[in-house]
DNA sequence: ATTAAGAATACAATCGATTGTATTTTTTTA
DNA sequence: TAAAAAAATACAATCGATTGTATTCTTAAT
């Protein structure tokens, strides 16, 4: 209740003892006999002691903590990354301190900011859509804090990056969309200044020209991806010339308003317009038609980040080179896409 | 690059003058003038200082971080909160470090360990379907580390807690399900152990009995509430011989579990059988038919648990009596539900 | 011009653990 | 048994910022 705070000082005070034989009896020195050990150890017990982490952080100069910033954390792909983080993390005995930047720069260079003052061992973070220059970038490098960047991040050389090949995931989409019957193919695209949906779209366009389809920039609709401007573009789909039968969606979130928007003007889906989005969020799987989509195994890439960037703490002297790890994207087929008879020979 | 790390007394030394000086000038100190802070404020500026904030917890023991502990962060109920609580104590200068007790009591005791071993200045934490007797949970108060439960809290008297009046919801939405033409309502709970639970279940079992319905123990179906749970509840109830005609469940998860499994055998919803959830998932609304559910307010829960647990840090040496807020809850109509025709009198 | 009052700054201890070096104690060897 | 080697423990500085107390420097009052 009180200041009932022990230190090693009052341990070594009733033993006797000096407070630096109590710290490497605590951390199991080998320069501490095994009896005295266990005499510390049991009046460690007694007293209640707990080792300040601060203190012992400042002297080491080390905080076991790792900073992550994404966009927003209730995302379900972030949200499963972090998932993913954490438990990593965890085991390995760090901390977690997360942020989100809400999509704002202002406030990820804040942030930024934020953890190296804190002295965080690491940064695992995703950039803000608002985020064109990577000035503040260098911030951690620059302190000597290793960062990790995850699913969207930036063509800086030295980085260490876990990643989604976003360009085969949406060639594959949008292939599949061939492969269905789809003829004139449109995409729902993500801000370009994230590589990972200039990347969704050039798979997208690749996968078109490849099949002997031209790429009309005219059926590209970018936006920032919500349930709303899925819906609009759903909408100017709708108005366009050109018989639309099928959209590629960069997320499953506009995926999922354009569906709902042509759901609600009774155009059928798949078989007028087929659908897929990119994602695998829990929504995807429940919607009706069922939504075809790209698997991002937000957890999985939370592990490897958090995997990665422990390693590169751990041999900071040496200065590990940096790796950039691409995880390969699955195809996930549902309802919302499936045009043909399967068995067409009974 | 280097260790080039500026403390305060490489300032007073540039400026020959002492660090007490300069850290009460970098602090805005009344002490110091206006002109010789404007030198020192210059320098550090100049040298690219950055305040060791370990080294001033440490003298401080203060630490200006939050350790909230959830059962799952992936969960959108949480995640949401999370930001909430992010979010608000972001804007008062707070750091927030996140766990996750995977519904793990041995993992939630070691967590608070965690978080008290770093000295958080406060905690906000919902605890886990394991957990039963709280113990540990004294750990951090008996520490003087203030802490809020939200949504799923326990019966400690002195506690601060945030709570939806899940009591009200669950009479609200039963009482809709009645209100709709529903005879023979089941009830899909979660774990007894969590005071949430009995809440929505008492909340369902006073409104059959105040609408003159009895109560039957059979038509209650126990479980974690997960998606397949709710499958395996909507199979028994199939097979009960009692002609059901509503379904609530304690989470959107199970009732979409049970929606996706009637669907799959043609039963009709909400004709055959109404079913009505509880958190307004963002799965919720597009599911179909739509599920009414009741509005939890993650967000708003967070925001407001991270309110009363900041009130409460700064007034401890004045132990400010402990508080729980109770949210009103929103029931959200919609398709599953809709049974009656709206306008009978055409 | 001298001293008291007040403002500005310097001194030094402190937060609690860690760690290189010095000293004491124990064990081994001649 | 004395000296050398090895083991165990004690001493003391350090991490960087904060803060109560002491000192110096201004300004005001007599």
């Amino acid at each position: 209740m009180q200041n009932n705070t022990i230190t090693i000082h009052d341990i070594a005070a009733a033993l006797k003892i000096d407070s630096s034989t109590v710290s490497r009896a605590l951390n199991n020195s080998p320069r501490v006999t095994q009896k005295t050990k266990e005499r510390i150890w049991a009046k460690a017990e007694e007293m209640g002691y707990q080792r300040n982490v601060l203190a012992s952080n400042l002297r080491k100069s080390k905080t076991n903590t790792l900073g992550i910033i994404v966009p927003r954390i209730s995302r379900y792909f972030f949200s499963s990354a972090i998932a993913g983080i954490e438990e990593t993390a965890f085991e390995a005995g760090y901390n977690v301190i997360i942020c989100q930047s809400l999509e704002k720069l202002e406030r990820e260079k804040n942030l930024i900011q934020t953890l190296v003052a804190n002295r965080v061992d690491g940064i695992i973070m995703s950039i803000s859509m608002e985020t064109m220059d990577y000035d503040h970038l260098e911030g951690a490098k620059k302190n000597g804090i290793p960062t990790v960047f995850f699913d969207r991040h930036c063509d800086i050389p030295g980085n260490n990056n876990v990643l989604l090949d976003d360009y085969k995931g949406s060639f594959d989409a949008t292939q599949h969309l061939i492969a269905q019957g789809c003829k004139n193919i449109a995409h729902l695209g993500g801000p370009k200044s994230l590589l990972l949906y200039q990347n969704r779209f050039n798979g997208y366009k690749d996968a078109l020209v490849q099949n002997g389809y031209p790429f009309r920039q005219e059926l590209v609709f970018d936006s920032r991806l919500m349930e709303k401007d899925g819906a609009e573009a759903a909408q100017k789909i709708l108005g366009t010339n050109t018989e639309i039968d099928g959209i590629f969606s960069a997320n499953d979130v506009a995926a999922i308003g354009a569906m709902q928007y042509l759901k609600g003007r009774n155009v059928k889906i798949p078989e007028e317009i087929a659908v897929t989005g990119f994602s695998n969020g829990p929504t995807s799987a429940v919607i009706e038609p069922s939504l075809t989509t790209v698997d991002q195994s937000g957890e999985k890439m939370g592990k490897l980040a958090t995997e990665l960037l422990i390693k590169q703490i751990n041999s900071k002297p040496k200065t590990l080179s940096p790796e950039t790890i691409i995880l390969e994207p699955s195809l996930i087929e549902r309802e919302s896409t499936r045009k043909k008879i399967t068995n067409p020979t009974k």
